[in-house]
DNA sequence: CCTAGTTACGTACACCGTACGGAGTCAGGT
DNA sequence: ACCTGACTCCGTACGGTGTACGTAACTAGG
């Protein structure tokens, strides 16, 4: 009547049990799927991963791959929670500022570990395991500051969502450059060169100014680390006052 | 020897000229090809936008759009920038921060009018015509500022980043359910009721207080406005005073 | 006028997600 | 102990995708 892998009906992935009681034990886990579908993504980035691939990565027919992942978005569901599971937390500081600011770091790290990551996130991937555990920490950070709960989730997103477009827009040009037949280089020289061409008009004045005035891009790059961190600061320090509304 | 739709060379979309000089006049227009792309993923999503639906909606063999788009990413690019003709940029007030703010809002609509904004904006389509209008007229917002032009681009950057993450967040279940078979209530449904059992075991204590604490998820939609205004004010407000590193 | 470069587009290829059905395997109820 | 129903595994197949390639028609520059 309602067989297990062949359902129409909305699903979690976290809520189907691993092991049904009924059939042949399985022969593959959750985990080394996850595990098999990230590997395939750091290596080849995200457009690589098919269910033909993963499938093939742990040694399964493709179809057999349905009896664990419903559908591929729930893969992505996987990989997501897998790699959240990284996250090493240390415990709460007393000083909420710095311990978010750490923590921004670390999810930086974790996202040009795995560049695919910022992409996958972008829609609300739900609340697996992993990153439950990761909201409760951040939580606990938070302790200190006088602000309700729903807030503290808020100013938790605001500052998920900071990162994650600070790290897709650095990873920008390299994920490109992954599916593309030139090279990085050759794509990033015909983009400055048009924006060149465009800025030499006059009709941007403003813009020339800005993008020419202040770093030359050659030491844009050692400069990211400390634009990194001065904008997540910048973040953090409007939670320190009540949101201003004149 | 460089055959115009052919080349193996990187290239920017808006580098190429809409008319060669030597062949038969192009029968369609970049315009005509990025309305109906717009057309199509504002109707059924942008995951209905192939070469071949945006090809018959123009009434033109599939690969005659290659003539014009050398590859679907650059399709992308073109629509980005369609819409961002949308803006109707008034002359700034001497009010940087009401500006900006009235500007995060007329973002906030166009997310609304066309759901798939965010997704395509993540990785940094290039500078097309549009968005270079758009970003001088954000600099030419933020001219009272004293802060150097490449921290004023740091600034909008942050601001459409946060934008970005707020309306993909609020369009997410909505966006999610137009590609599943069943309703988005259901959806919803055996989402919050996994989240609810895994509240319930006690393992987090915070997560549970910070949800259930606070609006009961009824009234989210209402406050959603507010809530917007509210977090894009904050992260303006922190471009007030200098970053503050301790 | 010629011809080179461009437009238009049909065909073809490799790949994708996944519906379906059949065979093998095991646990629970009798 | 056996049967039966649920479950795992997976081959096949369908309708879609992006796009490489080849060919025919056309038009502007020399």
């Amino acid at each position: 009547m309602t067989p297990s892998g062949r359902s129409a009906e909305p699903e979690v992935i976290w809520a189907r049990p691993q092991r049904a009681g009924r059939g042949p034990r399985p022969a593959h886990s959750r985990d080394s799927i996850a595990a098999e579908a990230v590997r395939i993504a750091d290596a080849e980035g995200i457009e690589a991963v098919s269910m033909r691939r993963v499938a093939t990565g742990i040694g399964a027919g493709t179809m057999s791959l349905y009896n664990y992942v419903p559908r591929k978005e729930d893969l992505y569901e996987l990989m997501v929670d897998a790699v959240s599971g990284e996250y090493e937390f240390t415990p709460p500081s007393g000083d909420w500022r710095a311990d978010l600011l750490a923590l921004a770091h670390r999810t930086r790290e974790l996202m040009h570990r795995h560049p695919w990551l910022p992409r996958l996130l972008s829609p609300v991937y739900g609340f697996g395991p992993n990153a439950l555990r990761y909201l409760e920490h951040c939580l606990a950070c938070l302790a200190p500051l006088g602000v309700p709960g729903g807030e503290k989730l808020e100013l938790v997103a605001a500052v998920n969502g900071s990162v994650a477009t600070f790290v897709a827009a650095e990873l920008a040009l390299a994920e490109r450059a992954r599916s593309l037949p030139w090279s990085e280089a050759a794509e990033q020289g015909v983009r400055t060169a048009w924006l060149g061409s465009r800025l030499a008009t006059g009709e941007y004045p403003l813009l020339a100014a800005a993008l020419t005035g202040g770093h030359p891009v050659a030491e844009a790059e050692a400069d990211m680390d400390a634009v990194f961190d001065r904008s997540v600061s910048r973040l953090l320090g409007a939670w320190e006052q009540p949101a201003h509304t004149p």
